[in-house]
DNA sequence: ATAGAATAATTCCAAATGGAAATATTAATT
DNA sequence: AATTAATATTTCCATTTGGAATTATTCTAT
């Protein structure tokens, strides 16, 4: 019946700091020409190389509707390409074209720049650790239970 | 030129968390008749009491216009009051009403169970790390220089 | 072989979002 | 005491969003 202290709260840690990032993120990114999805879709294949739409969902934390769109958007801009896959008519296989590799890279730098940024006064041993923890964090999400109800009133 | 591996980027990190962590409390939240913004609203007026719309803002990471309707749609719902302040008529003050602060508790154990299951397997010294070192980047990342530009292509 | 289930992606559309302009009030400056 | 600047909130509106339904294809079981 205690009184729940909010900083306490992981989740509550944990959501506060994605509107921050984004919000320093996204300004430059637009000054450049692309969107902060966008960003994402660029890292996650530049990283992984090319896949489909589920795979890019999971590693873009994006829903499929916004996220066909979305690459959809970018091939229209030269960004991406989407080619059917042959052995398996339904899915699709996205990959980065050469301007689209170009635009990433050209967005490093500012990515290293908020990296530093973020991690201005904290000990390498401890950037490890967070690092460490949020990966181990992530991981651990995977089997949360979602069905839970309350009786408000 | 080497090639950023992307799970190593803090910004990566905690923005995939904030989706994954939303996907799970935003069901629960609205079979409960709440949403997701709704929840923090109420969950900071809770902890930190009656405030007006900045530093609910600051609270809810959200930003002020969505905050403004929002705060707005949930006067209308009863659960929260909304008045000028006396001495400033510019300002409001929000705060819970019965009903909200009813709603907020019994969202509680929903809260803690969030949390026990995302701490599954953490030893409590480490989340006692994590915690401290979330709120250390939180705090970090006030004065973050947000002018950065590249030239793409 | 065929019907039904499962998977991959897309499209639809009602609702949510947030930057920018507007409004209202108070504070600071000349 | 005006005039200008700053602060707090609200409203506007074009864009974005994502759950649900749809389409298309492949897999499974009879």
């Amino acid at each position: 019946m205690d009184a729940l202290k909010l900083d306490e709260l992981l989740p509550y840690l944990v959501n506060r700091l994605g509107p921050r990032v984004e919000a320093g993120f996204a300004g430059p990114l637009r000054a450049n020409g692309i969107t902060l999805p966008m960003w994402r879709v660029l890292a996650v294949l530049r990283v992984s190389g090319p896949m489909g739409l589920n795979d890019l969902g999971a590693g873009t934390s994006l829903p499929l509707s916004t996220l066909s769109r979305l690459v959809g958007d970018m091939v229209s801009r030269g960004l991406l390409s989407r080619i059917r896959k042959p052995d398996d008519a339904r899915a699709v296989e996205v990959d980065l074209t050469d301007r689209g590799r170009a635009v990433a890279n050209a967005m490093t730098p500012l990515a290293r720049h908020y990296e530093t940024a973020m991690a201005r006064g904290f000990a390498s041993a401890e950037l490890a650790e967070l690092r460490r923890l949020l990966i181990k964090l992530y991981a651990n999400m995977d089997g949360i239970e979602t069905t839970w109800r309350a009786a408000a009133e």
